[in-house]
RNA sequence: AGGCCGCUAGCUCAGUUGGCAGAGCACCUGACUCUUAAUCAGGGUGUCCAGGGUUCGAGCCCCUGGCGGCCUACCA
């Protein structure tokens, strides 16, 4: 039949030819025409303000003890049943959903038919008493309602949603309106931060802020991002860690001090790693590795205690039991339980002879505390599934954490370990300048050696130690991994709002913004 | 950076040996005053990632490129 016909009565001022029938292929255009429909009887499709009194989540759990109560919610619209002169929707908004139930007879005839100008994905205001239905489901007995804001663009299928990863990462809104799980993963990553500043708040740690842009890009191993400020008409670098900066304001007498913020790496993305991620850094003076030890322990089993009611956490299949106090294990014990005798070696040779022996690859050059770092990575590492503290790193990979005393070939340094993943790093804080003097100069000789990851000499930083820093401990916990593991995430792309991804054609900047210095390798 | 895999309707996915482009959901038309992956009747809405090539004929085969995923490498 033509069906061109039939299709003009509904609303079509557009002009539309007969033959290209309105529902063509453009599944916007119908929607568009909805919204003109809403207009033209006189309604906002992107109206005022709503007087949001309860949550659908409250109203689904609480319904019996609210009924008769009158109630007004707002949410996006996830699901509509048409049964002629009865309609159900779905509202859901953060917390929850509930259903709407509307009726021409409590509506009245010119409401009830907006609901014809309603798609799927709308944002709406309802208001109405809480009731069962027959079916016992927890329902709004709707008055009065009014179209928020109106939805142009299709949605993800209900029963799938969207599981592209790529447009669930390139269009984090829809990933979070469709996905529950996506949604409240990121409420557990806000709530994690937040637990995490009472902690440290209530431990008489104060938060401070440090530069992001630096002529040195200190305190961590790690190429950095260059840029260039235009009225000084100097080089700038993105920080790739707060250390330096943190530790100078111990040097300043500041004591407990805390930076939950972002730093920038220039090196590769992986599951586990996004050129910005989320660092809390935090020193304390007095303390030392130990002590950072138990504040690691007891801060990250409190905060899974609070944020998800539980110590013991699922990951990937495994149950982690996050309660103190965590295994501590050396790395030269770590090494030995897999068969190699660091202490035995003589000298680099017999290293490297040791790594061949095992199959694990190392770079002509490195040193020797690099191979043990390379060994340990490759043999120990995938196996601590349970927390580890992996301790006492060799110096030479160290250059910002004290020396044994008893053996200054290694350093009190630490990493917490979980689910074979490094969450954070952690040592005494060196603070004899001249010992930090000569660890800079060391890892100068390593950059010239062709390391372009070896740290940089800080003349300030020294200055700062030359005034006296008290023995502090530190510690980093890498926010994105710990929030995985709470979250049971396999990828930190599924805990970062908006990872950092290839633009698309059309998204590249024509003008400026993308050029050389940023996007470098 | 290297290797492997993927890209087909708004979404989730099929697509045989190279022979008219498919399904479910969504959408459109109609019915329906207690449904809930509503149901019933009817309708397929497409730059098969892009550009070349082979062929009478390409979603499928070949080449180049784009984007993504996984693994390896670097790192936390």
């Amino acid at each position: 039949m033509d069906r061109g016909g039939d299709r003009v009565s509904r609303e079509n001022e557009t002009g539309e030819v007969e033959g290209t029938p309105s529902t063509g292929g453009d599944l916007v255009q119908s929607r568009r025409e909805n919204l003109d429909a809403l207009r033209s009887a006189g309604v906002d499709p992107y109206g005022d303000s709503y007087d949001v009194t309860h949550h659908a989540g409250e109203v689904h759990g609480r319904v019996d003890e609210m009924e008769g109560e009158e109630v007004s919610i707002a949410g996006r619209v996830t699901a509509v049943r048409s049964h002629g002169k009865v309609t159900f929707m779905d509202l859901e908004d953060l917390g929850g959903q509930v259903q709407l139930f509307l009726r021409k007879n409590d509506l009245g005839d010119d409401k009830y038919d907006l609901l014809e100008h309603v798609d799927l994905g709308d944002v709406l205001g309802a208001r109405g008493t809480p009731f069962r239905t027959r079916m016992g489901e927890p329902s709004i007995r709707v008055e009065d309602f009014r179209v928020l804001s109106k939805c142009l663009n299709p949605l993800p299928e209900k029963y799938h949603g969207l599981t592209d990863v790529d447009l669930r990462y390139r269009r984090r809104y829809v990933d979070l309106m469709v996905n529950r799980e996506s949604r409240d993963v990121f409420v557990t990553r806000s709530r994690i931060v937040s637990a995490m500043r009472r902690f440290l708040d209530d431990r008489g740690y104060l938060e401070v802020e440090t530069p992001m842009m630096a002529t040195i890009a200190g305190g961590a191993t790690a190429r950095p991002f260059v840029t260039h400020h235009n009225a000084l008409d100097m080089k700038l670098y993105l920080r790739i860690a707060t250390e330096l900066y943190l530790k100078r304001l111990i040097v300043g007498g500041m004591e407990r001090v805390y930076e939950i913020g972002r730093v920038f790496r220039n090196e590769g993305i992986s599951t586990r790693h996004n050129p910005e991620y989320t660092l809390l850094e935090l020193y304390e003076a007095y303390g030392d590795y130990h002590s950072m030890m138990d504040l690691t322990e007891d801060m990250i089993s409190s905060l899974a205690e609070e944020v998800l009611g539980t110590m013991q956490v699922e990951y990937r299949g495994e149950t982690i039991d996050l309660r103190p106090p965590w295994r501590r294990l050396s790395m030269v014990e770590a090494l030995m339980e897999h068969g190699v005798d660091i202490r035995a070696w003589s000298d680099d040779g017999d290293a490297r002879r040791d790594a061949a022996r095992l199959g694990v690859a190392v770079e002509e050059g490195v040193t020797r505390g690099k191979i043990i770092d390379e060994l340990v990575e490759e043999l120990v590492l995938p196996g601590l599934i349970q927390p580890t503290f992996l301790l006492d790193h060799p110096v030479d990979i160290s250059p910002l954490a004290k020396r044994k005393l008893d053996d200054p070939e290694f350093t009190y340094r630490f990493e917490p370990v979980i689910a074979g993943m490094e969450i954070g790093n952690a040592f005494s804080e060196l603070n004899d300048p001249e010992e930090q003097r000569r660890r800079f100069e060391e890892q100068m000789a390593q950059r010239h050696r062709g390391d372009d990851e070896a740290h940089v000499m800080d003349e300030d930083f020294l200055t700062a130690l030359e005034y006296g820093m008290p023995p502090t401990g530190g510690l980093g916990i890498g926010v994105d991994r710990l929030v995985m593991i709470f979250t049971d995430s396999d990828s930190i792309r599924d805990v970062i709002l908006f990872p950092l991804m290839r633009p698309r054609i059309q998204e590249m900047d024509s003008e400026e913004g993308i050029d050389s210095s940023t996007i470098e390798s």
